[in-house]
DNA sequence: TGAAGCGCGG
């Protein structure tokens, strides 16, 4: 080989080096006339890519190369990754009109582009496209696939896709076991696990955080346990993200010593692990705990990252101490995160859930980018100073912005007319929120409207609303109806709500202590005495051991 | 001589 060209492949390995450093490069490749060469164009646009400077990528495509379809693809995925979604959907179709055609890893690009702007049309498009490209078997559009519907909230079509291919491989595999796993299928996704198996495909470390994706609440931490006794067989356990996904689980199972246990045993815990640890205090309501670490891993020299800060800061908001908020307040203005939107979301919902609503707004104002997210914050934070009024004039700004309000901006706009009393706006705002924006109501959409009308006279058109809901009703639904009847004095219908709590077999004692004090409280000490008894019945219960691999 | 599909924390 010429030498130039040997240094042109050497500085070719070192692409993390400077962005001047690539323009040199790039300057060396143009001077020895290899820039038409299809080749060291694609590696020109990758590498600027890499460094974020999509201008000159974009130029390297533009001039004058042939244009292979490895180059195709480098600049599709190169605006793919950086969200341009637009530059790279329509780069997509022109290429269409060439006579080079989209291979596999084309359309898993443009696939997992659509799903990253929720765009069910396009992905719909795209899976047509690459059957009538001959890709149906293929793995490695099959699984952008299976991760692009199960991102979009289709788990089965997703697995109609997975359930096509013959051999799938262990990418297809993990893919069709996480996409279970988040939709919380966690006997699917078993079950795929030992399938996986059988079928002579070894699990790896992302087949065991996709099962343990699914284990979320405290009825299925048996199952849990189980995987983690398969982790520490197979030494996964020491594999960073298994370990954080373990942290995870038990958190959300809120069995917080558990989680300890498996973050001690972690020798080099990173800003995730932490923040798993962290956030299981916190909503574990151990927020001094949650506090405790985070001043640890201060002083181990962690530097906290946006999403660390923002989790502490969760904690902080739910102590409603206004000090120890401003502290690490100030402690982020220090680390230079105060312009990070995930951030500033999190001071504004400090401030306001500790009473300083006008320090929220200030941080509001002042940040630079604002999103949906920093929008709910403030409404919420209006909302719960009675505020409706101001949160609908977010509402309306949000529109004006073009911005999209989702799932929260709703139970935030619902937890405000609660607040406020506003009946008939909460329920048009219900009706807007399904047919206008096409969000369906989840739990807690149902149980602020079962709030807002139950606390405001409307006992019995609550529990109508509750009863032409499909069945399961999350109990919580029904302990919002309580909960009125309770503030009511309503005995009857306190008593059907608490029927249907306990057939619904939760293990929360609130509903029943709430139970028994409206007993007591109008002198029928035998029903109090009764539902105690049931209580104290029913808290004698142990965890069953199995281990399900 | 090339690219790529799957993972944890808000």
């Amino acid at each position: 080989m010429v030498p130039i060209i040997q240094l042109i492949h050497k500085e070719l390995s070192k692409i993390y080096q400077s962005l001047s450093a690539t323009k040199k490069l790039h300057a060396l490749i143009i001077k020895t006339q290899l820039s038409s060469d299809p080749f060291y164009a694609t590696q020109m646009v990758r590498i600027y890519a890499i460094h974020g400077d999509l201008c000159s990528a974009r130029n390297v495509f533009d001039e004058g190369s042939i244009r292979s379809v490895y180059l195709w693809n480098s600049i599709i995925r190169a605006h793919a990754q950086a969200h341009q979604f637009y530059d790279a959907f329509s780069l997509f179709r022109k290429m269409l009109e060439t006579d080079i055609s989209p291979d596999n890893f084309t359309y898993a690009c443009v696939i997992r582009a659509c799903s990253e702007r929720f765009d069910m049309h396009g992905l719909k498009l795209c899976h047509a496209g690459s059957i009538v490209s001959g890709l149906k078997s293929d793995s490695i559009c099959g699984s952008s696939l299976v991760t692009a519907y199960s991102k979009l909230g289709l788990v089965e079509e997703a697995s109609k896709v997975f359930y096509g291919i013959r051999e799938p491989d262990l990418v297809m595999w993990n893919s069709m076991i996480s996409a279970y796993g988040n939709s919380g299928f966690w006997d699917k996704s078993l079950e795929l696990f030992s399938n996986m198996q059988n079928s002579g495909t070894k699990p790896d470390g992302y087949a065991l955080v996709g099962l343990l994706l699914g284990l979320s609440d405290s009825t299925s931490m048996y199952i849990g346990q189980g995987v983690h006794g398969f982790c520490l067989k197979t030494s996964f356990d020491s594999n960073a993200h298994v370990g954080s996904a373990l942290v995870t689980m038990y958190s959300r199972c809120k069995s917080m010593s558990y989680a300890y246990k498996v973050f001690s045993g972690i020798s080099q815990p990173d800003l995730v692990t932490w923040s798993a640890l962290l956030t299981g205090y916190s909503q574990s309501g151990e927020r001094e705990k949650a506090l405790l670490f985070f001043k640890k891993l201060v002083l181990v020299g962690k530097k906290p990252d946006p999403v660390l800060s923002a989790s502490v800061l969760a904690a902080a908001a739910q102590m409603a101490n206004v000090k120890v908020g401003s502290e690490i307040h100030g402690y982020v203005l220090r680390q230079g995160l105060e312009s990070d939107v995930m951030v500033c979301s999190a001071l504004i919902d400090m401030y306001s859930k500790s009473g300083f609503l006008g320090l929220g707004i200030r941080v509001f104002d002042i940040m630079p980018e604002k999103n949906i997210v920093s929008y709910n914050s403030l409404i919420l934070g209006f909302g719960l100073h009675g505020l409706a009024s101001h949160a609908f004039q977010m509402f309306e700004e949000i529109l004006e912005n073009r911005l999209v309000p989702d799932e929260s901006t709703f139970s935030a706009l619902l937890c405000a007319c609660g607040h406020a009393g506003l009946v008939e706006d909460g329920k048009f705002l219900f009706r807007r929120m399904k047919e206008e924006f096409g969000i369906q109501a989840r739990t807690e959409h149902y149980v602020h409207l079962v709030k807002l009308l139950g606390m405001n006279g409307k006992l019995e058109e609550a529990y109508y609303l509750i009863q032409s809901l499909p069945e399961p009703i999350e109990h919580g639904i029904w302990g919002a109806l309580l909960s009125c009847c309770d503030a009511c004095g309503n005995f009857e219908l306190a008593e059907v709500a608490a029927e249907r709590l306990i057939e619904s077999n939760t293990k929360r004692a609130s509903y029943k202590v709430m139970l028994s004090n409206m007993y007591a409280g109008d002198g029928r000490w035998d029903d109090a005495r009764k539902v105690r008894e049931s209580m104290r019945e029913g808290k004698v219960r142990k965890m069953p051991g199995v281990s399900w691999i």
